[in-house]
DNA sequence: GCGATTTTGTACAATTAGGCACAAATCTGG
DNA sequence: CCAGATTTGTGCCTAATTGTACAAAATCGC
């Protein structure tokens, strides 16, 4: 296990692969092999063999690899072997969407509270939530330790609301509103925009 | 115009690039230069003259680009300085805020039709659109010429409605199951999973 | 009008990522 | 138990990507 500087392209395949295969261990099976793999998810399977490989060795030459341990060692690896409090900012289309999601737990995220700073949204029901005053996000964030957080707000206010997040000591924003977000260094954020990847197929159609 | 032959990689900037451009441009900034595109991007300034510089000389020693003019460039490059027509196959809690955005317009998409089977669903309305019946899906989709696709679906259809798409000449399709889906090579996809969004982040948390 | 300043586009260098191929380990079928 | 088949992990090589630095062009302040 080289534990330090594993490229980030690597990491932002490991979630792909533990995806695959825990499709494949619901589907029952118990082995694979980075050929199938690899055919699976649209990567060579000797990019597979050595992005695996980095973090140490848990094939077995001639079979492949045991799927229930491998998602075990990714889950470890990506620090999903455990479950994340996850809050959603923004009680629009797309978060109660979110938040009815239950496609989260099985991948190591809890849904835990819901805000908004529309009064007539504050008090009601989505699912088991109910939707909190933005006004007390930093407090309530700080008290339970939130780490991470899914941005579903209108882009005037995602900076900062961003900046409120960041001073309550959250580490990860994923972010659906279509703007880049400036942030400390020591914490991470990622952009979901349909409209950019739609913009990504166009060139080549 | 050296037309053949960018690398992918470029192509996945260019909407990030024009996102922010837009930005600017809704702003009432006129030019940019790729140092100040870079900071609020976080890409170096360098890799944006580059990138931008593989499509022609859009911009001007000492003044930077004309933000108008680049961005009529980028949309013509991506192939959004036209309106794709788009449709939505699942109409579910994300078929419905998807269905609902207002911010695909000004990108270059249409959303024109949401299909579902389930038959409680056929028939009634979102927004401005009449859900349809799946099973009408190929017929319509080739009636109309239909080249982009939206996947809200359970991941355990999604497969099989692809090869549908595929079958009526869909040539891009966004996928939002937690699946990797099989095309042949002519159609491309992308994947929008949050699941596996927040796993790129928690290895570093 | 002109020297100082800004900023592009690119040549070149450095780094990073990916593909190939194979020894070694293991399995399989008889 | 053995010959043939399978499959990993990795060394080595090539390709792809990014960074550096600078000449040339354009602007700006005075
Ligand atoms: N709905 C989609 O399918 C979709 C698709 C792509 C991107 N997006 C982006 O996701 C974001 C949310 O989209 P949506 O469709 O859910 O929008 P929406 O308008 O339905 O919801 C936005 C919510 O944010 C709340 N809000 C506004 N300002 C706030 C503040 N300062 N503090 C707390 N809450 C505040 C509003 O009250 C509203 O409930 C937008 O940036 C949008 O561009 C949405
Ligand atoms: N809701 C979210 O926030 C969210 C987040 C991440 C991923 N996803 C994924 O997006 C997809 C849709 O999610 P959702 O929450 O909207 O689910 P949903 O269950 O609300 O909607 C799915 C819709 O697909 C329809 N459907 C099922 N089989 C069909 C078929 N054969 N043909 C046509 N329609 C069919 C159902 O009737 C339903 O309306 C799922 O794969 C889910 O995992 C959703």
């Amino acid at each position: 296990m080289n534990a330090e500087k594993i490229p980030n392209i690597i990491i932002t395949r490991l979630p792909v692969y533990l995806r695959a295969l825990q499709r494949m261990a619901d589907n029952g099976l118990k082995t694979t092999s980075s050929q199938e793999m690899g055919d699976r998810v649209g990567i060579s399977a000797a990019q597979i063999r050595k992005d695996i490989s980095q973090f140490g060795e848990f094939g077995k030459q001639g079979t492949g690899y045991s799927i229930d341990y491998l998602i075990d060692k990714l889950r470890e690896i990506l620090k999903v072997d455990r479950m994340w409090d996850v809050i959603i900012v923004g009680a629009g289309d797309m978060g109660h969407a979110l938040a009815r999601y239950q496609g989260f737990a099985n991948r190591g995220f809890n849904v835990v509270m819901i805000f908004d700073n529309d009064k007539n949204k504050i008090g009601q029901k989505i699912g088991d939530f109910t939707i909190e005053d933005t006004a007390n996000l930093v407090e309530r964030v700080k008290a339970a330790d939130i780490k991470i957080a899914m941005l579903t707000l209108p882009a005037s206010v995602a900076q900062g609301i961003t900046d409120k997040l960041v001073e309550a000591g959250v580490r990860a924003i994923l972010n659906y509103a279509p703007i880049s977000l400036s942030v400390p260094e020591n914490v991470k954020v990622q952009h979901i925009d349909p409209a950019t990847h739609l913009q990504r197929m166009t060139y080549y159609l």
